[in-house]
DNA sequence: AATGTTTACAACCGCAGTTCG
DNA sequence: GCGAACTGCGGTTGTAAACAT
């Protein structure tokens, strides 16, 4: 048997996206939500499979994205939350507003791992072990059956946000200047209490609840083309 | 200025989990 | 209950810019 590939390879542009094709994937999305995307690329006329423009999408188009430097609270936020998780690079993205799992994870790979090296081999109590991380739910009372549950009771505004860092998006050239600009506003991130790691959570499930809804429904991408209207951002492309 | 090396991050690949008929 | 279709995740690779020689 075995799987279908994700998609007919032959044909496919592959590489780097151009900003034809970002201007074609976002003006697509904004008009028409996401219903499914192995369609996406094929209605917006892009030569990519839907797996590529879902990456496309979620890591870099994304108006609700912020881009820039990490800061050095978001650093050791990073690490204090690699130490709990491990490699779990979208339960971590989950803890910054506007970070995708990608780009944290690139920055550990690059950066942070560099100087915890340096620092010696075991600044953090060491890698943490694959039982740790792989306890993780049962020892936060259960996954993600209990994280709705959670959402349930304490319910979290389903788009938080961020105008002060929404020009970001698709932003080629953004120069290492803005980027630190772009840094001002962002909040720091204290230590994690209980509290805040649970309310993470439910911010992550509801995040993927509305998600997943986009599939039979695009209502959730009303609250992006609100978002694009007020930062004049299509006027930027 | 030209070339080689390093760095940062975008993008791809393959697998696992979930959904649906 | 089963298998195909689809999505999401983490590991890895590719590549362009920055830096060093």
């Amino acid at each position: 048997m075995g799987r279908r590939p994700c998609c007919d390879k032959v044909g496919l542009k592959r590489g780097t996206w151009s900003v034809e094709e970002d201007q074609k994937l976002t003006n697509f999305i904004l008009c028409n939500g996401i219903k499914c995307w192995r369609h996406v690329p094929k209605l917006a006329g892009l030569l990519r499979c839907g797996k590529s423009c879902r990456l496309r999408w979620m890591n870099y188009l994304r108006p609700d994205l912020k881009r820039g430097a990490f800061s050095e609270a978001e650093e050791d936020q990073l690490v204090e939350l690699h130490s709990r998780l491990g490699n779990r690079w979208s339960k971590i993205a989950a803890f910054f507003p506007g970070r995708t799992d990608n780009e944290i994870k690139n920055h550990w790979n690059t950066s942070i791992k560099k100087k915890l090296n340096l620092l010696g081999p075991d600044p953090q109590g060491g890698e943490p072990p694959i039982e740790q991380g792989e306890n993780r739910d049962a020892e936060e009372g259960g996954g993600d059956i209990d994280v709705d549950q959670k959402l349930a009771e304490n319910p979290v505004s389903k788009v938080e946000t961020r105008l002060d860092h929404g020009h970001s998006c698709s932003d080629h050239n953004t120069s290492k200047a803005s980027r630190e600009d772009s840094d001002a506003g962002w909040s720091t991130f204290p230590s994690l209490t209980d509290l805040q790691f649970d309310s993470c959570l439910s911010r992550s499930s509801m995040e993927k609840h509305v998600l997943q809804e986009d599939c039979s429904e695009s209502y959730w991408i009303d609250d992006y083309v609100g978002f694009f209207a007020l930062l004049g951002w299509h006027q930027l492309q």
